[in-house]
DNA sequence: TATTGTTATACTCTATAACTATA
DNA sequence: TATAGTTATAGAGTATAACAATA
């Protein structure tokens, strides 16, 4: 927890600072996930709920795509749902067109444990939270925005 | 590939409160970490960084202590220690003084390859923290001890 | 031949339970 | 008996490679 070394003062070289800034980054980002995946829910796995989620906002959607958008192979993916199939959460609907594709769509159960989970599987971090003055609170706030288009960003180098 | 619709939704510009706030904040930083743990060097696994990153910022330290420090079991962390040892990063000392103990202490092969990482393996990150706006780049920068902060704070549930 | 998806295999990360050695 | 650490085992998450079905 070494933060006594406070690097505001190199603002304007702004070749050192990003690389600062991403280490630590880095290091909290790993650490804050791997506490999250201690806690997920009995029955249904992190990957599972991440899927699930896209699933919901991206509507019936083929594996390939649902992949690209998880940033993890067909292959690895195609387990995933195989257990979410399983589970009833998910349906996978021939596409009449191609024989080869499969749209994916939530099911009603699935769609109810969305948004059970909406609450529940957050309560860790939405307890923290809470715990946060507001200065701090606004300062997560309007880094979301900025850490998702982190994970978006285009080009693979 | 198709990656054109992309999600504007996922702005959860609306949701400001706890709940909304964290539920974001999870999916950011499980799937940030998912494409970190993709750049992991070769050889070193991101798990085995973490805990010489811990070592060094901790000195010599017994399993125990680094076990919990990480948030890891004793038994999951002997099995990272022995990679790390095998590789010739950490070597642990006998305490003379209670012959269950070892403490564990960075070697220099293991010091310079943190160094080494520091810079090469926060690339990725690195990269788009210098492709941002100084005011996303600011919020990153507000948010990240707070990010700390919800990771060390203590008390499970 | 190219594309979509699945299966086989392998490795990391993690936990729990059973164990060993020392106190 | 209690504590520090290790080993055995098992399951999730991921990748690559080989395959099958369809276009």
């Amino acid at each position: 927890m070494d933060r006594t070394g406070t690097p505001a003062q190199t603002r304007a070289q702004t070749g050192r600072e990003p690389v600062d800034l991403s280490a630590g980054l880095r290091l909290a980002v790993m650490r804050l996930a791997r506490r999250l995946r201690q806690r997920a829910d009995v029955g249904t796995t992190p990957s599972m709920l991440s899927a699930l989620s896209t699933v919901e906002r991206r509507g019936p959607i083929t594996l390939g795509d649902l992949a690209a958008a998880e940033r993890i192979t067909p292959a690895t993916l195609s387990v995933i749902v195989g257990r979410l199939e399983q589970e009833g959460l998910v349906v996978r609907e021939p596409d009449p067109s191609d024989g080869r594709v499969a749209r994916i769509r939530l099911s009603p159960v699935g769609r109810r444990l969305i948004e059970r989970n909406r609450r529940r599987k957050t309560a860790y971090l939405a307890r923290r939270i809470e715990r946060l003055d507001a200065d701090d609170r606004e300062a997560v706030r309007r880094a979301l925005p900025v850490l998702e288009r982190l994970i978006d960003d285009e080009d693979g180098s």
